[in-house]
DNA sequence: ATCGTTTTTTCCGTAGTACGGAACTTTGGG
DNA sequence: CCCAAAGTTCCGTACTACGGAAAAAACGAT
């Protein structure tokens, strides 16, 4: 469905360049010809979703936060309660991901208090094998499932640490689900330390995790941040199975 | 551009139906053919604004939640302390909102701590003849734009004192321009008065308003509020030309 | 387990929508 | 005032999207 793509893609291309963009850059960035570009934000403008400034430059419009509000609702609004709880007992970012396609998405969550932290978007789609939240998901999926999955995307090496070997992470999968948590090793991001699991129930994969620098995320603090994240995960399970 | 307009529409639905439906209850509420719908569900899902439960059932997807961000935090993220300082120093409800076509859209606002307030929708399409919001933006733009416009949209009466005689509403912008702020006398929800002023600035007609139940936003409260949601507009307009 | 019903998904020929090159208009800068 | 760049409109072609119909899958009842 090629027109309903490529409006999406000019919105999201007009989020990656900070929000505003004229036609011509928005054809130069998607590669579209301008009069494709016009007809498309032309309808995205009657509908409310795009905003045309006086400059003729266009912006995201009001519809979009509507439309976003819900959606974060629907995700974090009752989640960000328990990352707050995690937060405050660790001082580290604590995020919520859910499975999403082939990759994790992040949908929720609560920074930390300290200056350096861990900044994770909101949106964010990344891949499974490298990432805390990635391999808690990994953890919910039944073998067969893992071994498509991991077919069709391959484990390709982000950081020196990245787990490349599928025997390897497969027994990093099987000690997820024995310990109930896992860790990520600067898989994704070289120094930062994370501590993921699961959130159980019938609603679809998801997951949360806490990170932070090495530094202060050590072998000590690792113990006792472990079980904390494992019992977030299953309030987390609890809410969401009530509603 | 139909499938574009469609797929939103598919979109608004869903968040009408509280964030999450079955395909042939889609199919019901929009009248579409099952078969189209499944299509456009498809590429939703595929693009990540559309997440398919295990249940089948349709929610919105996470990547709207970036979107949403990014279109909120362009209107709304320097809005809000000014709106939050107004309803501190009034204690109603606060908004802003922007000239969208023909109408007005509510893109943030701050809500008042009484138990009994205002609830604006953010991303609301409101007439500009009958609210507060749409009246100062009518008082921005010039008396061509403002005919050509109200020739599109007529003056439908909402409750029994909405402003329906082109002529008393001229009257009503004319005293707009000159006191810097116009006030709703309950023309579309009755019992709610609001006072509103325009954003000044090149950015696009922008206006400020505080609303409340008539019975405590009384002639003396009338008297306090009006000064300080022109001041608010100004400073909003101020904010704005800095960006 | 077996059968009927409902819901979801696939198929496919047709209709019409979207495409994009090119021409035209408007805007902003010199 | 003129020129260059950006934005908008036009229009014939091609292919995309449409939706009825049939198949498949899930659900529930017997």
């Amino acid at each position: 469905m090629q027109s309903l793509a490529r409006g999406f893609e000019l919105l999201e291309t007009l989020a990656d360049a900070g929000g505003e963009a004229g036609l011509s850059e928005l054809a130069e960035r998607t590669g579209l010809a301008p009069a494709t570009i016009h007809r498309l934000v032309r309808t995205l403008v009657g509908l409310g979703y795009l905003r045309q400034l006086p400059s003729r430059r266009y912006t995201l419009g009001p519809r979009l936060v509507r439309l976003g509000d819900t959606a974060e609702r629907l995700f974090g609004r009752w989640a960000t309660p328990v990352l707050g709880d995690l937060v405050g007992e660790i001082g580290e970012t604590a995020n919520l991901a859910v499975l999403d396609g082939d990759h994790a998405v992040y949908v929720a969550q609560v920074p930390s208090p300290h200056s350096v932290r861990m900044f994770t978007e909101i949106g964010r789609r990344v891949p499974l094998h490298c990432t805390g939240v990635g391999k808690a998901l990994l953890t919910t999926l039944p073998d067969a499932d893992v071994t498509a999955l991991l077919g069709r995307t391959g484990l390709p090496a982000v950081t020196d640490t990245t787990i490349t070997d599928p025997v390897a992470l497969r027994a990093e999968i099987a000690l997820g689900r024995e310990r109930g948590y896992v860790i990520d090793e600067g898989e994704q991001e070289p120094g930062v330390r994370c501590v993921a699991a699961p959130v159980p129930g019938p609603h679809g994969p998801a997951a949360v995790s806490v990170s932070g620098p090495q530094g202060r995320v050590d072998e000590a603090a690792l113990a006792r941040i472990a079980p904390l994240v494992v019992a977030a995960g299953l309030r987390l399970g609890a809410i969401l199975a009530d509603t």
